[in-house]
DNA sequence: AAGACGTGGGT
DNA sequence: TACCCAAGTCT
């Protein structure tokens, strides 16, 4: 079968592709489209990214976590903050958790700093520190899937091994013409199936790096470069004038609104924080005591019965926060309290200096929230 | 299988 | 403004 297509050559080859569009066919080897994607990665792909020019698994391991849906520019600080706390995999192993929220505080998905902990105790309890080639192996370490897997692999050790990220499902629904929503299980397989045999034989970290290039630099999601693109010749999409509809967009879901009110409350120089079950939203975190939002504002005693007595209270400007499932408005209320019965810390609570609040392990809209308060009584900072 | 899980930037 | 979405994984 091999032999028929080159005997096509490629242009046949090009239109039967076009006519194959949204079919789930056997797909077949094509050595040219990876000698595009590695040609023009060597020549024009990034190549001073903080985790390039490294086979340091670990580094690279790190990246590819905080990398996950996430994008580069957001990525760099946490990185370089990370490896200068962190340069080992048996230093990451051996903090303390908090430190490690602490670190990622801001970068969201929070799971993926917890996961990230236990992954470093367990290749250091398990492979003497040493992640293991294998991306079998490596998908069964926390947080690392199918794709995580293949991009430490091929990054770490060369292995032949397929990624399938957002860069690469929406450069092969454009160049391949695949009009269905990527995130159904069937048009995902097919991706697989589509990235597992377009692999070269060499140069895998060029290819798999040049992919992940291509998306990011070229074959955005809108105004794509077609006319620098190396795959513009065997692309569907852009033969048929369809980029702006390819890949298929999410059916879009109408998000629910929560409502919350937060409370600031502060004793002498610390404020109250308490600490966020695992599971769920801003999980491992610190965050502010939450009471149910009411529109008559709220009852501070009762709200804070258990941890002193209210002096004054105040309510500060209401804001809300977009999470991809849902919408949340806040309605933070400061108070001041005459004595705090929660000594320094009890149970979930924490009495946080005012000046940790940078450092702290808290959700970006509330470190900035806090942020904001502090930084307008400088008083209370001294 | 489909929903949970953050945040900041682009349009 | 509001919507989209980015180097996905877990349940």
């Amino acid at each position: 079968m091999k032999r028929v297509v080159e005997r096509e050559g490629a242009a046949a080859s090009f239109r039967k592709q076009v006519r194959k569009t949204s079919e789930v066919v056997a797909h077949e080897a094509d050595p040219g489209f990876s000698r595009d994607v590695i040609d023009w990665q060597k020549r024009h792909g990034r190549h001073a990214l903080p985790w390039q020019n490294t086979r340091d698994a670990y580094r690279v391991w790190l990246s590819e976590i905080m990398l996950q849906q996430t994008q580069v520019s957001a990525v760099i600080p946490y990185y370089l903050r990370f490896l200068e706390t962190f340069p080992t995999v048996q230093s990451l192993a051996a903090a303390l958790p908090e430190q490690v929220m602490a670190l990622w505080s801001g970068l969201g998905y929070y799971s993926r700093a917890r996961n990230l902990h236990k992954c470093a105790q367990t290749v250091v309890a398990e492979y003497g520190g040493v992640f293991p080639h294998d991306p079998a192996l490596l998908e069964q370490l926390p947080g690392i899937g199918r794709s995580t897997a293949a991009a430490i692999a091929a990054f770490s050790y060369g292995a032949r091994a397929a990624i399938l990220d957002g860069n690469v499902k929406r450069v092969f629904a454009r160049v391949f013409g695949i009009d269905r929503f990527p995130g159904e299980k069937a048009v995902e397989n097919d991706l697989w199936q589509r990235a597992a045999v377009l692999l070269p034989e060499q140069d895998i970290e060029s290819y798999t790096q040049g992919l992940m290039d291509l998306g990011a630099t070229l074959c955005t999601r809108s105004s794509p470069a077609c006319q620098r693109c190396p795959l513009a010749h065997r692309c569907v999409a852009f033969a048929t004038g369809r980029t702006a509809e390819l890949p298929v967009r999410k059916p879009k879901q109408k998000v629910p609104e929560k409502e919350t009110a937060m409370l600031v409350i502060c004793h002498q120089d610390r404020v109250l924080l308490e600490q966020r079950p695992d599971s769920g939203i801003w999980g491992g975190l610190l965050s502010l005591p939450e009471v149910p939002a009411d529109e008559n504002g709220i009852d501070a005693d009762r709200a804070v019965a258990r941890f002193g007595t209210a002096a004054q209270m105040q309510k500060l400007a209401p804001f809300s926060h977009v999470f991809t499932h849902f919408k949340l408005h806040v309605s933070p209320w400061r108070i001041d309290l005459a004595q705090r019965l929660l000594v320094v810390a009890e149970g979930e609570h924490v009495w946080l200096p005012v000046d940790d609040v940078q450092n702290a392990p808290l959700p970006a809209p509330v470190k900035k929230l806090l942020l904001a308060v502090f930084a307008a009584e400088p008083d209370l900072l001294s």
